[in-house]
DNA sequence: TCGAAATATTATAAATACGAATTAATTCAG
DNA sequence: CTGAATTAATTCGTATTTATAATATTTCGA
């Protein structure tokens, strides 16, 4: 078997397709469901970033979202005014902002995430242990060198 | 080797990160360079997707995009604005509004797709053609059966 | 031909987004 | 210790994106 740099190039294509529409439905499926409980996207990843590393200050959410800060905080005052995410200062370093969810803001996002697992995990039923073990090999390794190549560009003198 | 239920689920919960992440950088980085010609994250996705059937109507980019006609119309305003966008009346039903890409548009567009390609072409430099086949293959398995649940979820009655 | 269905736009309102200026707290150089 | 620079977050002004409801316009079936 031979391959020519036109089949390298649709193979490229292809994973790109293949990413953007799998992120695609995840996305629109998750939403549907946000939606009933009056959540959006943009809320709902707030909530699933602060859960990673409780708690955490506005910069984080700026560093992880690729979001400025001022539209930052507007989210999480909705947040806040929903009873979702509790917002009090860092009283070692009182300019921080302290970001944890409360109660409510667990309960919901937990539904949620697992709504959006079950989801997933039915789209992924027909790969075995194994091949999903495979998959994650390829796409850790792929994300490793988006990761470096993305960093290097932001690095960028001026 | 065994596996148990917690393993399966952090399986998928690993996929779907590295899904994420994946998806995000490459967001981000073809933000990054949509930005330097003045275009944004929709109005470049709706060049993209008149690119494929061209001519295209308003709701084929809603069926598509998972976006309301209305969004859809001040989007394609702008991008006929800019001169990317051809916008006429369809002679056969004059209902319809067929949209193509102007020469700007073409141009423009290709220019950030061999951009984003090469992005990912360089992510992908560790996985020889058999790997990537295998990845492809992976993924289309996953992205047929999402498809099948979304759907089975959007004919919901009522 | 008449009314229902399909297609797109307009009007309106809300959420999302950014950059610049501002405020407050901290750090650091001298 | 004090003032200048730095850092963190918010506010402000503006633009973009998005949705819903209401409104043409056209087509098409009965």
């Amino acid at each position: 078997m031979s391959f020519s740099d036109a089949d390298l190039t649709e193979e490229t294509k292809e994973i790109d397709k293949l990413i953007r529409d799998i992120h695609k439905h995840l996305v629109e499926y998750t939403k549907r469901n946000l939606k009933k409980d009056g959540l959006t996207m943009p809320r709902f990843k707030v909530l699933w970033y602060i859960t990673k590393e409780q708690p955490v200050n506005m910069s984080f959410l700026h560093r992880k979202m690729y979001l400025s800060n001022s539209t930052l905080t507007i989210i999480v005052d909705k947040l806040v005014e929903e009873d979702l995410v509790d917002r009090s200062r860092n009283p070692e370093d009182r300019r921080e902002v302290m970001l944890e969810l409360t109660g409510n803001g667990e309960q919901l996002l937990c539904k949620m995430l697992s709504i959006r697992q079950e989801f997933l995990e039915k789209g992924l039923k027909d790969l075995d242990s194994g091949k999903k073990e495979e998959l994650i090999e390829l796409l850790s390794t792929t994300l490793d060198n988006l990761e470096n190549l993305f960093k290097e560009g932001t690095n960028q003198h001026e």
